[in-house]
DNA sequence: TCGAATGTTGCGAA
DNA sequence: TTTCGCAACATTCG
């Protein structure tokens, strides 16, 4: 479910919340939601830490805590992460909750996953976290990513739009919306290859990737099935989709008729007449 | 009952 | 070497 614009809303929501608080307890109910580590061993590593900061990156949600360690959580398809209360917490479906972070001034924090894909990692320092963020490609909404930069990468590959939008070392943050949006958007298909985006072209479907993702965190994204904030906000960006799950339904720039197709093993959703494959 | 769903990874085949 | 397709992960919904 979630990528940039609901991470970056997760994160939001929760910023001025988290930092100052200590972890007192935890509980781990999907031990397999825990990359690389045993439940006993993280309790071991961040018993007593208070967060510090709450970051985003790519579609991970950072905590900086007070000994210079960081944990990352990936939501992935259906998780979320939000503050609950004992009246709250009793309401919950149990079966869903992955972990459960317990802090000192009696708050709760609920990482909660029905389809349990979402993964917490640790990092011991700062250098282990950056190491394993390099993996990502850039961020889109960074000032310093240009439309060149863009091109030039396009350049450097000979794959589908689509695939490429998609890859995560390629472009940090995109998802399947928001690649189905911004090609609409820039008026690319999804099948045409890397290399024969035009550099006027690549500069249009920089600021179109941009437009999108921003737009969506004003409106604190997307929500279908899954996604919600602060446990239960629903994000606004839904009735504002341009083509995504609008299959039938008219263009909003040329009239034609919405239709969905599969590209990269992904329902993908395009405009036939402004979207034309090169 | 089957297929699809906002994500990622790893494998094998072109 | 690059790109692509598919299975796996696990659950819910129509």
């Amino acid at each position: 479910m979630p990528e940039l614009p609901e991470v970056e809303t997760v994160v939001r929501s929760l910023q001025p919340l988290l930092p100052g608080r200590t972890i007192q307890n935890l509980e781990v109910h999907w031990p397999r939601s825990l990359h690389d580590l045993s439940p006993a061993k993280l309790w071991q590593k961040v018993r007593g830490r208070t967060i510090k900061d709450l970051k985003r990156r790519a579609k991970l949600i950072l905590i900086a805590l007070s000994d210079g360690a960081w944990l990352a959580l990936h939501l992935r398809m259906t998780g979320r992460l939000y503050p609950v209360d004992d009246e709250k917490l009793k309401k919950v479906n149990a079966f869903h909750i992955s972990i459960i972070f317990f802090f000192s001034d009696g708050s709760k924090l609920v990482f909660e996953d029905q389809r349990r894909f979402g993964r917490l990692y640790y990092f011991k320092n700062q250098l282990d976290l950056e190491n394993y963020l390099s993996r990502y490609g850039p961020e889109p909404l960074d000032k310093n990513y240009k439309s060149s930069d863009l091109f030039n990468a396009l350049q450097q590959h000979k794959r589908q739009l689509k695939a490429l939008l998609l890859d995560q070392s390629f472009l940090a943050g995109l998802g399947n919306i928001y690649v189905d949006e911004a090609l609409w958007l820039a008026k690319l298909h999804p099948c045409s290859r890397s290399h024969t985006v035009h550099r006027n072209q690549a500069a249009l479907l920089h600021s179109s990737i941009r437009k999108i993702l921003h737009r969506s965190i004003e409106s604190n994204g997307t929500t279908f099935m899954n996604f919600k904030f602060l446990g239960g906000q629903a994000g606004g960006y839904t009735n504002e989709l341009l083509v995504f799950r609008q299959t039938g339904q008219a263009c909003k720039r040329c009239g034609d008729t919405i239709q969905k197709i599969v590209v990269s093993q992904r329902s993908t959703h395009i405009c036939p007449t402004c979207q034309r494959p090169t």
